[in-house]
DNA sequence: AATGAATGAGCTTTCATTCAT
DNA sequence: GATGAATGAAAGCTCATTCAT
């Protein structure tokens, strides 16, 4: 039978894609990011992609599993950066909300297409595959949440307004995919060193 | 003799919209917030707005002219809201900050549709009409930048990163349409407090 | 606003089709009979037609609908028929039945295409439009049956399967229509009168 | 090696379908009978199956190719059951007519979708496989006729339309198929029965 | 000021079929 | 025997737009 089985509708779990579909997500990632997921046409996506029509239906039962595809396959990316950037420090709120900072800012300059993406088009998931999506999203996305809670009761962070802490660190660092030029003077590093200063500098911590 | 040859393509200056094209201005909005500019119809629009599918093209060129005469429409809200806000303070920067903080929250909670379009659709308009648009969005948008350079000039603001920080307030007021939720518990004027108490944080006034 | 709001498909009494609208009908029933409903292509009858694609869609919101509009234009045919013949005779169950049998053979004879249509693509109606079909239809068609119960009660007809007759009657005279043709040495009055003969010796009429 | 060979389409004899092919040709039916010939896929033909599109493909040449075994199938059938219920009887136009009819309704009844599938789907058959089909159809079918001018030169019917009672009878059992209900009240016997009547009342038997 | 009718280009999707393995 | 991958053609339908009235 057909590849679609395989497809991220069907099973939650994380499925690495065929280099074959690497393609097509590449390509109609192009496209969305262009002119967004309904100005978008799967024809011009499957010539992008070097492959007849047909071919990409081959490998994805439509339109909707392949956006679902790619926001997945970016909030993939997404995690692996978080994960390895905590994976490097220890428990310290200060240390660790530095590490997710630098994790969010490398994610927004060196994913800039996925970035972009992801909170732009989600919307365009119909309920049953946001639904999966956001299943798979969540977790990731807690993390800022918990280090800023934390860091608010062991006292590290004496900000009044963790939430909206989070929602501007959040708004901030994913703004930077709107501006960032990679042939630009700064490098990814310079701007994450940055922003861990802004993002601290909301927190309040204890002096 | 078509009403067209007053419509924003052909003069920059600013056209007060009829009756009729508010209606239908305000149908097209929330179609274009719903579903995005590619993939809404002008069909829907029309029929949104309880007339005929010609009416509409009596009135507006063509799709991109009512996208166009809706991010003008937005941006002169906008830019309305600021003047207001400004015009009740004097010189001093951190007022004239708290001010504009203040207009900006207020313009992303009470016309949190207008919000979401501009910046979200801008870039569907066609190169000609950009350039229109830009001409007239700059203007009001420099603002924060102005504020905070002066604020920076005269000591008022000690930060080392003030592009980073007009970029983060931006940002982070911007997201605020897309979570603000007009029957939750905090009013606009309680959400500017807050983020007007942030922005501060971020620029390091001189204590 | 479109012609559509007076499909059948919206209300379900009769609406005589605008000459446009049967120049669709008559194309359209020329492809369904000859290609089946499934295997007709849409495009071919508007081809057909003698116009665009599009203006089809703009009289019938669909394929479905078209079906729809060609059946009932087929009931009503059948109908004015039955009606027309039954109007010339009294009471006698023997003379009504002989009429509704000549309109039947003439129904199947000159109008070779709506019969074939009627009872063959029927089961291609989506359910809600088989019920606003079956509501139609009910009406003519159980003419036969009442007018057969009629003659048993009255003892005009004295066979003892009242239902298997009726049933015979109708297959009989329906496959006319698969083997009639107008150049051929029968006319449809011939016919008729051989198939009332032969449908009364079905009823076994009292002697 | 093939077994596509042995197909219908290639020799015009009587093949067995293998135990596979058996397969194929059930789900396939099944699907034809639903949708009709050119609104089924035979994607989903295979899907039915149980077997993927390929192996479909091994069997049978094109969809065509499956069409004619489909039908060949169904008059092999009725041939059987009515070469069965003649040897049953002897010389006399009525023995014989009445067991015809009895295999008549026995195919209609117990083959129902055999039965729904000849007759509605042979227009769909190409040239060439209408040419092979009719072939195989034709020495059983002529049956009817041959008892019927027989008894007609014999004196034993003495209907003066025997051609209309042939088309009458063969219609009125044809279309038993379309109402019959297998867990409904009558046995195929009973209604064997009936139409063995009905069908003598219209040849008008010699008293 | 507004409408109904029409059009051509384009959309997403499915089709029957082929072929290398 | 059977499969996965691919293809070109065509399907039904919707699109933005125009134009005579």
């Amino acid at each position: 039978m057909s590849v679609r089985r395989g497809t991220y509708a069907r099973h939650g779990d994380t499925v690495v894609p065929s280099e074959r579909q690497r393609v097509f997500i590449e390509a109609a990632r192009r496209e969305f990011v262009r002119n967004g997921y309904g100005a978008s046409s799967i024809r011009t996506i499957a010539q992008e992609a070097g492959v007849s029509l047909s071919a990409l239906y081959y490998h994805y039962k439509n339109k909707q599993d392949l956006l679902l595809a790619i926001l997945i396959d970016g909030v993939n990316a997404f995690d692996a950066m978080c994960d390895e950037e905590l994976s490097r420090v220890g428990d310290d709120p200060v240390e660790r909300l530095r590490a997710l900072v630098f994790a969010l800012v490398r994610f927004r300059t060196t994913c800039q297409e996925q970035s972009l993406m992801i909170g732009t088009e989600v919307r365009n998931l119909e309920p049953e595959n946001a639904a999966v999506y956001e299943q798979r999203r969540r977790s990731g996305n807690e993390l800022l949440g918990s280090i800023i809670e934390d860091g608010v009761k062991s006292g590290a962070f004496t900000t009044p307004y963790p939430e909206d802490c989070r929602r501007s660190i959040l708004a901030m660092t994913t703004s930077i995919a709107n501006w960032y030029d990679p042939d630009g003077p700064d490098t990814p590093a310079d701007i994450a060193a940055r922003y861990g200063d802004l993002a601290l500098l909301l927190l309040q911590p204890r002096p």
